[in-house]
DNA sequence: CCGATTTATATTCCACCGCATTTAGTGTAC
DNA sequence: GTACACTAAATGCGGTGGAATATAAATCGG
């Protein structure tokens, strides 16, 4: 008996590459079908969640939210306001910020890009793990996320 | 009482938007120690890491290890090859695909950086996650990924 | 064996991200 | 009040991925 422990330690480069195959396949399954259904990618659909959830956010806030770097958030933000999903209002306490919000198309498709979301998301996920594993799963990873958040892990310098 | 179960039924957005957002914070956290002590990125690393444990692997092999599409895949290996870490080698059965190999400067290569990449990722999930958690959501996790690879879902079409 | 189809890879074009730089605005020390 | 450091966002460049296309090779039906 080599473990004091009964239970076998955790593979955990093992844990990251499972993790990095599932969100690479199941990013790509949502994007495909938010794409053939409203034109729009994963990431936009994000963002625009982010801002219906959290109105009058600023470019580095979704930055910070999606550890994403700040030139890239500014270039979705500008490839989202073309499309007339988002605008950019001044921020009446410091003139070099804008505050972003959805216009009345934006939350109409944000609302509507959702149900798919949601479906498929269930599809895929619901579809492949049940009973107690999905909600302890769940929760080692809201765990994860949270503890990365704090100590501002993996996020670009940009 | 609306649900029978006396658990709570999981959100699977918030499990997919979890999912997400640490890998992203993972992935760049790990791709910035492989970054400074390597010279390469974490899809490299894979890369390397998979050749070595699947010698005579073909291009497309890789591609859909990674669910990514080939022409990026063929990219990757070009830069590979260019750094000298891998060579194509003509398939003798399939005159049409090639096979990869590490070189011995590859092989060192990805056994020195698995080192990196084992301490690291052991530092950021090890120091998050503890006790029963962690060993369930690693099987959640290797679950789910079999069953995304076994029914081709999240394959990109290049 | 021959032509049509499929398969494996490479190539090309376009979109996007990260990084570095630039521009503009803020606030603080003196 | 002015210099200086800092912050927010935008911009340009290089690298990289995805999708479509091209090319070459293998396979299959006759």
């Amino acid at each position: 008996m080599e473990y004091k422990s009964g239970r076998d330690p955790v593979d955990l480069p093992g844990f990251f590459s499972d993790l990095v195959r599932c969100e690479t396949r199941l990013y790509n399954a949502v994007n495909d079908r938010l794409r053939e259904r409203h034109g729009i990618v994963t990431s936009q659909f994000e963002f625009l969640r982010y801002l219906r959830d959290h109105p009058g956010s600023r470019v580095a806030d979704l930055a910070t939210e999606f550890a994403i770097g700040i030139g890239a958030t500014s270039k979705g933000a500008d490839r989202l306001e073309k499309q007339g999903w988002v605008v950019r209002q001044p921020n009446p306490s410091d003139r070099r910020s804008s505050l972003l919000a959805l216009t009345d198309d934006g939350a109409r498709l944000v609302d509507a890009a959702e149900e798919t979301f949601t479906e498929r998301v269930a599809e895929l996920v619901g579809g492949a793990l049940d009973g107690e594993a999905l909600p302890v799963a769940a929760q080692a990873l809201t765990d994860l996320r949270l503890r990365l958040e704090r100590d501002r892990i993996g996020l670009p310098t940009g």
